[in-house]
DNA sequence: TAACAAACTGTTATATTATAACAATTATAA
DNA sequence: TTATAATTGTTATAATATAACAGTTTGTTA
């Protein structure tokens, strides 16, 4: 089991605000809504979001700069990150599939390079943009 | 076959020094290239990046920002890309893998979800950083 | 070929995303 | 306890990207 790992008051802040949020948040978007907390810049920010990137809590949706919790039970680390994105309404939902992630960790490079770590970001229309 | 695509002047010293150099480019470098040549606003960079982008001739590497020339024969339209990207020296390869593009486009969403195109970004030492 | 539309260009200004650098404080561990 | 790492606060600035406006070139078709 993973242990729980304790945050510290900013970075409690920030997670907090991503979990709530129905969708990807960007850094500026977080900063406005936690000023009345006290925190006034983006280095506070910027410093919390990689602090929980890197222990797993949060993944950045690097097409979009923005970020959202991590809805996976195992991804502590954040080595096998899969996305899907709607590009019409937006929706980000993260990937959880053990076949994808098996299948990729695995993959072998022609170049000889040992993967440690991927990100993958689909794109195409949800359920919903789908039917419209 | 695909047809040789007509490029306007910017798009062309755009990929021209895109395809010449040796790592992904980022599009204020590319910019302090081309100011000889007359271009001189970032703007005038962006839209050739777009337009390049959009024919499949180069490739945006979203976790860095940077551009490289596309080197793989059959992605005009850029809706599968993989990439390698090297942790210490930054080298970045395109990864051209039938097994893969076809794995990944006909992966099937939970939720579902139809997926048009991807990207995937694979993180780990090239061959050279793994030796030293 | 005239005349319309689409794509491209140039330019100025500004928005957005992210980091540098410095000083102080708080938590952790030897 | 002392020192070492992690966190905080703050000001300033760097790096990345887009908005908006006006003019030009290119392609299409009437
Ligand atoms: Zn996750
Ligand atoms: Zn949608
Ligand atoms: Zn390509
Ligand atoms: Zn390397």
């Amino acid at each position: 089991m993973a242990q729980t790992q304790i945050l510290s008051r900013n970075q409690q802040i920030v997670l907090d605000i991503i979990e709530k949020a129905k969708g990807p948040l960007k850094a500026y978007s977080i900063l406005f809504n936690v000023q009345k907390k006290g925190i006034n810049a983006p280095q506070q920010i910027y410093r919390a979001l990689d602090k929980l990137i890197k222990i797993g809590k949060i993944h950045k949706i690097e097409s979009k700069n923005a970020f959202v919790a991590c809805t996976s039970s195992n991804c502590e680390i954040s080595k096998a990150t899969a996305f899907s994105i709607c590009e019409k309404c937006e929706v980000v939902d993260e990937v959880s599939d053990a076949k994808l992630s098996k299948f990729l960790l695995k993959f072998n490079d022609k170049k000889g390079m040992k993967f440690k770590r991927f990100n993958l970001e689909f794109f195409g229309l949800c359920k919903r943009c789908k039917i419209k």
